[in-house]
DNA sequence: AATAAAGTTGACGGGGCGTCACGTCAGAAT
DNA sequence: ATTCTGACGTGACGCCCCGTCAACTTTATT
């Protein structure tokens, strides 16, 4: 055997072709990665699944993102940044903790059925907390809310009560109520984020009667 | 070359000892993935880590789970068959709705606290859902609650509200809580109970003051 | 034009998964 | 007591996925 045929080990056939800029290139994965998780979730894609949804070869998915899980935390980078404005708009706006706390429930529950495979792939497929709250966009989000809780508190809105509890009931009251809300034939965000809050700030003892109805009844409710 | 050589391919050196019962083993199976789900959460663990922890081989495995999935099924329902008799009990003794709903919340909380790694695996490690309420234990142990639940509204108990949305935020704050209950310096299962079962049934707005109280402050609030 | 820098590629080594042919043993059948 | 049989244990194997890297191409710089 003669010394090419050793050496043939190496070489990629054509490679290096450049027809995208990089910002274009990592947002192509990066739309591909939110479309493949939506499909099968977390655990069950692949980052070749990724590539495959892309013109691009599989170590190029390597230049713009560590592994699996870091584009997935990408993606909900991105979910926080396009959340966060209208959460600011809404604590702007709001003038009663009612108010306030019945549109943080209504702007969370619209995101969710705007992006349910995301949401879905969040729930169903993954280290949920820890990818839910490793970055920094998304833990800023959450801790937004937090500091509202305790000027709540502090400002006696709210009785003087626990406010980590306080923060984990509407996180997981919001969470496990979205699941729902997505199983049902017509999801109405309304409905979901009147019961929330109604619920939230009345308790269940004194909870109106806030069953399917119209936008005529939402005054009565809230 | 001779057929000898040829067929060397396979062959165990020595197999087939049968020191334990089938029952045994599986049961050293289940023991050795309970510990090392609880230490190194569901995603990060292989099936080769939990036979390391054991004097089994590899293939054994097998004889007894069909997947990793199936072995952290089976743990689940296991604590499942553990929490339904003493939710049973709770449920005939409470007389009425609050005693039942904090009976609940109090059990949830002692079993998360008494089992914490494996709460943990669920929450951190592994399809959240898919995982918690595919297996029929599980399903059977949330569907009791809510057949309860839509029995206590039917009863006029509680107001006719939607029971599916009630289930979820009961499952919500009782997650959620139990997750930052346990990140505390000495959990405490009561003050968490009582928390949620004063936030539940009363809500934010008519909370007494449920933080940091003894035995003594727990009728006050309830 | 020559050189450097940036970007792309696919083959490769590493490792986990589930299978399977082989080996062993306990108890049933004779 | 001996043979037979099927249940069980074993570890090597083939498959697939992951992340890396040397080779290569294109763009920027001098």
């Amino acid at each position: 055997m003669d010394a090419d045929t050793l050496h043939a080990k190496a070489g990629p056939k054509s490679a290096g072709k450049r027809e995208r800029t990089k910002v274009q290139n990592r947002q192509i994965i990066l739309a591909a990665a939110h479309q493949v998780f939506a499909e099968l979730g977390y655990g069950a894609t692949t980052v070749r699944d990724i590539i495959r949804a892309t013109p691009l070869a599989s170590g190029t998915f390597y230049n713009y993102f560590k592994s699996k899980e870091e584009v997935f935390q990408a993606i909900q980078d991105e979910s926080a940044l396009r959340i966060r404005p209208r959460l600011h708009e809404e604590r702007a706006k709001a003038t009663t903790i009612d108010e306030f706390i019945s549109g943080t429930f209504q702007i969370f529950f619209d995101y969710v059925a705007s992006d349910q495979g995301n949401f879905q792939a969040i729930r169903r497929n993954t280290d949920t907390l820890r990818v839910r709250m490793d970055t920094p966009e998304v833990i800023a989000g959450f801790e937004e809310l937090r500091v509202d809780l305790e000027r709540a508190i502090a400002q006696g809105m709210f009785p003087p009560i626990d406010a980590d509890y306080l923060m984990a009931a509407i996180v997981g009251v919001a969470f496990e109520m979205a699941e729902r809300m997505l199983r049902r034939d017509r999801p109405d965000t309304e409905e979901a984020a009147r019961f929330a809050t109604a619920l939230f700030m009345n308790g269940v003892r004194n909870l109106p009667h806030v069953q399917g109805v119209g936008p005529k009844a939402a005054k009565d409710n809230v």
